[in-house]
DNA sequence: ATTATTTGTTAGAATATACTAACTATATTT
DNA sequence: AAATATAGTTAGTATATTCTAACAAATAAT
C-alpha cells in the first residue's frame, strides 16, 4: 500500500508537470489561473448554465456572470439560448476554447510514451488491463 | 496506445477529483486559487528566494513580493534569512503551509485505495512492478 | 576603488476576482 | 389569477493580482 501510494504521488506529479509543459506549449498565456479552471469546469460539466456553474464552483452568480462575460469577450465560451426555459442559456466552449482539451491529450500522450518507451508490449497490455479492471462499475 | 492514452486521462481526472475534494476538506477555503499556486511552487522549488519563485511563475518580482507578503500575513509561509547572501532570503513553508502536502497525500491514498479495491494483491505487486520500471533511471 | 549587477523593496496604477443588494423576466406553486 | 421561486443581470464596493518605475543594500566585475 505504501508503496502504491507512493506510485501514485509520482504519476500525479509527473502528469502535472507534463499539463504544465502542455500550458506553455499552447499559449494560453492570455488566460489567468482563474480564467483556465472556468474553461475546465465548463467542460467538465457539459455545457452548463450560470446557476449550475456558480454552485459547482462555490462562487455568487455575479461572480461568474463577470467571469463569463470576459470569457465570452476573449472568445473561449459562448451563450447558448435553452429552449426549455426561456430564461436561461448554456455555455459552451468555442473552438478557441477547446484548446484545453488538446493540451491535456498533449500531457496524456507524453506519459503514455513515457510508459511505452520503458515497457515492452506486453508489459503495457497488462498495464491496460488492470486499469480497465480499476475503472470497471461495481 | 490510444487505449493506454485513454487510462491516463482517466487516471489523471480522478486524481484531480479527489484533490479537489482533498481540498475541501482541508478547509482550505482561506486561500485563492492563486495563493494555493505560491505555495505549490514553493513546496516544489524546495525554499526559492524570491527571484526564483518569480522566475519559475513568470511573474515580476514586485507580483510575487506583494503575494508572498499576504501568504507571511497569514502564516503559510516564512522568510528565513540566507548566510550565503545578505541580501536575500529563502522562503519556507509553515507548520500550516505544509498542510498542501496531507491534501495531496489523502488524494494519492484514496487513489491507492480505489486500486487495491478492485484488485487483488498479486495485481496489485505487477502494478507495483511495472512502474517502478517506468520510473527507473534510463 | 569604482562600476556594474543582483536582490529585494516601495509606490502608484490598471485589471481581475469576489461580494451584497436590488432588479427584470420567466417559471412554478397555490 | 396571484403569489412565490428561479435564472440571469446591473451597480457599487472591497480585495487580489499584476504591472512599471524608481530606489537601497549587498555582491561581483573591472
Amino acid at each position: 500500500m505504501e508503496k502504491l501510494v507512493e506510485i501514485i504521488a509520482k504519476l500525479s506529479l509527473e502528469i502535472g508537470r507534463m499539463e504544465e509543459s502542455a500550458k506553455e506549449q499552447f499559449n494560453f498565456n492570455e488566460l489567468t489561473l482563474t480564467q483556465m479552471n472556468y474553461l475546465e469546469t465548463i467542460n467538465n460539466l457539459h455545457n452548463p448554465n450560470l446557476t449550475e456553474l456558480a454552485a459547482e464552483m462555490k462562487l455568487t452568480k455575479p461572480t461568474v456572470k463577470v467571469a463569463i462575460d470576459k470569457l465570452i469577450e476573449k472568445d473561449f465560451i459562448t451563450r447558448v439560448k435553452s429552449d426549455e426555459d426561456r430564461r436561461s442559456a448554456h455555455l459552451h466552449l468555442t473552438v478557441k476554447g477547446k484548446v484545453i482539451n488538446h493540451m491535456h491529450d498533449f500531457a496524456h500522450k507524453q506519459m503514455a510514451e513515457l510508459i511505452t518507451g520503458k515497457l515492452d508490449q506486453s508489459e503495457v497490455k497488462l498495464i491496460e488491463m488492470l486499469f480497465e479492471k480499476v475503472f470497471s462499475k461495481q
